[in-house]
DNA sequence: GGCTATTGCAA
DNA sequence: TATTGCAATAGCC
């Protein structure tokens, strides 16, 4: 086999840990396949890797193919992003083969087997897995020909795949294989120490709801557990409902602790006790299952790194997403949360730091451009806090006298904008009346009458064309835009809202990332981007070179795409991604 | 073990 | 009863 053949069409088949393997796509299933050769070659390529059998995609083993010489294009993925651009969030090959082609296709699970006896794919006798890879192959090929057409029949589509997402495939899967380094030792001391903090807590609580409920235990996971005890045993003011019984979350509790430190008739300390242990508990177990002790498993040996794996085609809205794990929502808001951020660390520092760019207000700036509403588009010409603009604004005070207050409000509002405001929204996120919600609302819009309007056309134009777009022309179906039903309509009518501003910037962020990618490479950095965070780009740098990649974010990530406001950003650095400024 | 419900972390 | 994600645990089948 010549790896260099053209027609040697790489096509993920079965992805055990770490392998995929390729076949010419088109074969159908019974046919003569070279599937012999393919992987003679291709298995001691796997085989030697130095990433093992972490877990990966296709793109992944696709590239790895790629550094060796082998000229493999993964159809199978441009499959699924021209599926993604069409409108087909959220399923895979199978999905698409039944629902598009009407072929019930035999699941992988029934070649390995599943629970203990389960087996990798690697080690399925080559008989036993060629009809499997045909029939992969086959599939793909007849959805490429269904799907290829149409993606050509719109000329932004056709755009989007060439200058956007095809583009983007080697950017994420660079990030992929470079992974990001963790300091193991960090995160094994905080769950030494959460484990303490937590057993007290657990105690603590244990104690208090004692003389309730004698015996008997109660799960403090188990929302159903802590529904029962609060509002059965311990008899205190309903929350709202859930369908398995009274809500238990954050929310739920902390306004059920105002309700018991205000009203005198339901004062309870014990009460106001137990809430508090569960809410602490809450925050360390989660803290410590999710992050703390879940990372250093997924610490891939060979290479002391975090290998993420970023999903192109997961969101309604254009983004990517990230799993095994997901980087994009490590912790940062709270001290003990920041701490699990500090495990990311520089390689070799301080020889080498982490540095970070994100780009400044980019969903309330691409909401400027969409709406070219005056006001906005000066605030950020003005290059003033937007937030304290906009109270500045709708409490018609000058800007310098904008209290904390005033711009808390105004932040909860130019927030609730992107997502499709309601009165109720305002009101739970600002703490005041559904009534008084109503008048911020009221307030924001008259100083904002463009954001209004735009609004208003978004959702005219949703009802006409049951979709909504981005910028360049990225489409969401949004069919119940005229449900009869409030609920459904509503819920609809927020996407439609938030996805073309959600979905702008994200295409933004997927062009600079080509951008930045490149110059990199041309440049001969050995600075390496790692991490997408929806806004943010994480990436290693030796030192030295810390101005030239700074100066090259500034140019390129503004340069994605050009708006009617400037694209601000802003950039930190330092030895851990904890610790950056 | 697969599925749903609840919860909570990020942008 | 604000948008987009991923993932942990409980609890059911």
């Amino acid at each position: 086999m010549d790896p260099m053949r053209a027609d040697l069409v790489g096509l993920s088949f079965a992805t055990a840990p770490g392998r995929a393997w390729y076949v010419p796509v088109g074969h159908q299933q019974g046919s003569q396949l070279p599937l012999e050769e393919v992987l003679a070659e291709v298995r001691p390529l796997m085989e030697s890797d130095q990433l093992g059998k972490s877990a990966h995609n296709a793109n992944f083993d696709m590239m790895m193919l790629a550094n060796h010489g082998i000229n493999v294009q993964n159809v199978d993925h441009d499959t699924m992003i021209a599926a993604h651009l069409l409108g087909k969030t959220g399923i895979g090959l199978k999905n698409l083969a039944l629902e598009v082609l009407g072929e019930e296709m035999t699941p992988i699970a029934k070649l390995i087997g599943t629970g203990k006896k389960q087996i990798t794919f690697d080690h399925v006798p080559i008989e036993a897995a060629t009809p499997y890879a045909a029939a992969d192959a086959d599939m793909t090929g007849r959805l490429r020909s269904v799907f290829e057409p149409q993606v050509k029949n719109q000329e932004e589509l056709t755009r989007l795949m060439s200058d956007m997402e095809l583009p983007l495939v080697p950017v994420l899967v660079d990030m992929q294989r470079q992974g990001i380094k963790v300091d193991t030792g960090v995160l094994h001391e905080m769950s030494r120490d959460l484990n303490e903090q937590i057993q007290q807590v657990e105690e603590e609580f244990r104690q208090t709801i004692k003389e309730k409920v004698g015996g008997l235990s109660v799960n403090i996971n188990s929302p159903q557990q802590l529904s029962d005890l609060l509002f059965k045993e311990l008899g205190l003011p309903h929350t709202r409902r859930t369908k398995t019984g009274y809500s238990t979350d954050a929310n739920a509790l902390q306004d059920l602790k105002s309700r018991l430190t205000d009203d005198d008739i339901n004062a309870s300390i014990e009460g106001i006790q137990v809430v508090d242990q569960i809410l602490e508990y809450r925050q360390i177990a989660k803290l410590k299952s999710t992050y703390v002790d879940a990372l250093p498993g997924m610490v891939n040996p060979a290479t002391g790194r975090i290998h993420t794996r970023y999903n192109q085609t997961g969101s309604a809205t254009g983004r990517v997403s990230s799993s095994d794990p997901n980087l994009q929502n490590i912790p940062i808001r709270t001290e003990l949360g920041r701490q699990v951020r500090r495990a990311f660390i520089a390689p070799d520092a301080p020889q080498w730091l982490l540095f970070s760019a994100d780009y400044s207000q980019i969903e309330l700036r691409v909401l400027a451009h969409l709406s070219q509403d005056p006001g906005l588009l000066e605030a950020f010409r003005k290059g003033e806090d937007i937030h304290s603009a906009t109270a500045s604004s709708m409490f018609d005070v000058p800007i310098n006298e904008v209290d904390s207050e005033m711009r808390r409000i105004a932040k909860v509002l130019n927030f609730g904008v992107i997502y499709g405001l309601s009165a109720h929204g305002i009101s739970q996120q600002t703490g005041f009346s559904r009534e008084e919600g109503s008048n911020f609302i009221e307030s924001y819009f008259a100083k904002y009458p463009g954001i209004s309007e735009y609004l208003e056309g978004v959702k005219a134009s949703a009802r006409e064309n049951q979709y909504v777009e981005t910028l360049l022309g990225r489409r969401r179906s949004v069919p119940e835009i005229n449900s009869p039903n409030f609920n459904v309509r509503g819920a609809a009518e927020r996407m439609a809202i938030n996805m073309p501003i959600q979905g702008t910037a994200a295409d933004i962020m997927k062009l600079a990332m080509i951008r930045v990618h490149r110059r990199l490479a041309e440049e001969s950095l050995r600075a390496k981007m790692l991490l997408q965070v929806h806004d943010e780009l994480v990436f290693e740098v030796p030192q030295e070179e810390m101005e030239t990649l700074k100066d090259l974010v500034f140019d390129e990530m503004p340069a994605a795409m050009e708006l009617d406001v400037t694209l601000k950003v802003d950039a930190k650095w330092g030895e851990t991604w904890g610790d950056m400024e």
